[in-house]
DNA sequence: CCCTGCGTTTGATCCACGTCAACCCGACGG
DNA sequence: CCGTCGGGTTGACGTGGATCAAACGCAGGG
């Protein structure tokens, strides 16, 4: 926490401030370039960002030129409307990218705010299509990226217009826990970096209720909760409950 | 109706098959193109496809190749999860494009329904990738069109997570309303292509109460409805509708 | 150590929407 | 002309989750 060792780590992080040797290149956008192609890709990545907790990466309304890639730690976006209603649209972590949405009009639609002490790459928008004209695989990942977020928000209609409120937060522990697994951390154990309030905007539920269920699957012993703390007891269980009622 | 009416007609469109005399192109892909990058981009719409009320475009689960235009007609998208439920997941009028949510997968990941007699252009992905690495227009049209999805779906995500039943229908209406008026049709009455089920998938509500909303709107004096034809009566009380509630 | 504050849990009550069921109505066929 | 059929409307009733309210527990500060 020293002022030193704060110094210390920042030049060691810019040294390897490459995609060539970043260690989410699997994760990340780099997925499945040549090593001449991921130079180019190095030149790109314009900057990094330090955010702590709290600090908002971009808000909506502010004019859109890059993408962020998550480096570390974990972020929310959430949109608002006059009314003061808010919804939380997604969460981010490492290797996922952020500002997509504000491709469409050059301004962000949402906030994107860290969760943690966080750390992203900067990719200028501009020059991340020059360079997808020049390297296929990079354009097609790209691509791939985009539409992957779109089958993730079907998902997330679906999840909001026809699951009850179990089958929600099941559907929600069992995805971040497999985003977990694919990091190489533990599918079954891990902690929320948000709040009750904050799962229940993004899966259109109150906070209440989310406590509740968290309550209940513990009574069913389906997991043990404690604060952010989740393990998760029996998948099985979680998934079947995800499927299994019907109407 | 006859016979041969039908195939004058198609001798008629076959002429204008190509993008630079087809009078979407202010709506569709090729906004923006230069001429003769319009010239280029008609190479790329290989073929046209005629569906009947009720034809399915595409399966989940089909291999993707091309991405759709419509040129005319109506569509929905569905997802349907195992246990049998599904979620219309949005309906597609002229000028907009089906299928990208096949291109993270290489597999359609909806259903793409015709809900009255259309036509389609397809794009098969691989030539729109290519011509879009020559056209800085084209591709920088493509990715604001998968961003402006997104866009729509965190809209959607919204009006699921926080919105009642009465704020919905009438996003609803307006949404339809607006994109009507977009293609030179009266924002203030027209005929819905889809049953109420449909509308109350999408919407994540029972048919009943898709019902009994328009009944309340009509009592209210905002719609005159019959049947599947709507007349809006009071835009701005639909809007305060839509906005007023808080809690 | 205690005080304070915020996120969380838990309980009691309420209500918007779902469910179930009857009925209506326009389209279509015989 | 009537019978049928599928989508739409309307009513009565049930319920999942929202709302309101109180209490808990951990973290940070004095």
């Amino acid at each position: 926490m020293s002022k030193d060792a704060a110094t210390a780590r920042l030049a060691f992080e810019i040294v390897k401030t490459a995609c060539s040797n970043c260690n989410l290149r699997e994760l990340c956008l780099p997925i499945g370039l040549a090593p001449e192609e991921l130079k180019k890709l190095d030149e790109l990545v314009s900057a990094r960002r330090r955010l702590k907790r709290g600090d908002y990466l971009y808000r909506a309304g502010q004019v859109f030129e890059s993408i962020y890639a998550v480096r570390s730690g974990f972020f929310k976006t959430d949109v608002l409307i006059e009314d003061g209603r808010d919804q939380v649209t997604g969460f981010q972590m490492t290797g996922e990218l952020l500002g997509l949405d504000g491709i469409s009009s050059e301004i962000h639609t949402c906030n994107a705010i860290a969760l943690e002490d966080s750390e992203v790459c900067a990719i200028p928008f501009s020059h991340l299509e020059g360079l997808s004209r020049q390297i296929h695989t990079l354009q097609h990942h790209f691509h791939k990226v985009m539409s992957r977020e779109i089958v993730r928000d079907h998902g997330v209609m679906m999840l909001l217009g026809t699951m009850r409120a179990e089958e929600r937060l099941a559907a929600f522990l069992l995805n971040l826990s497999q985003r977990f697994k694919a990091r190489g951390y533990s599918p079954a154990e891990f902690n929320l970096r948000m709040s009750r309030d904050e799962i229940g905007s993004y899966l259109g539920l109150k906070l209440e209720t989310v406590s509740r269920t968290f309550s209940h699957f513990q009574e069913e012993g389906l997991l043990a909760v404690h604060q952010r703390k989740i393990r998760i007891l029996h998948t099985e269980g979680l998934k079947k409950l995800m499927t299994h009622q019907r109407t």
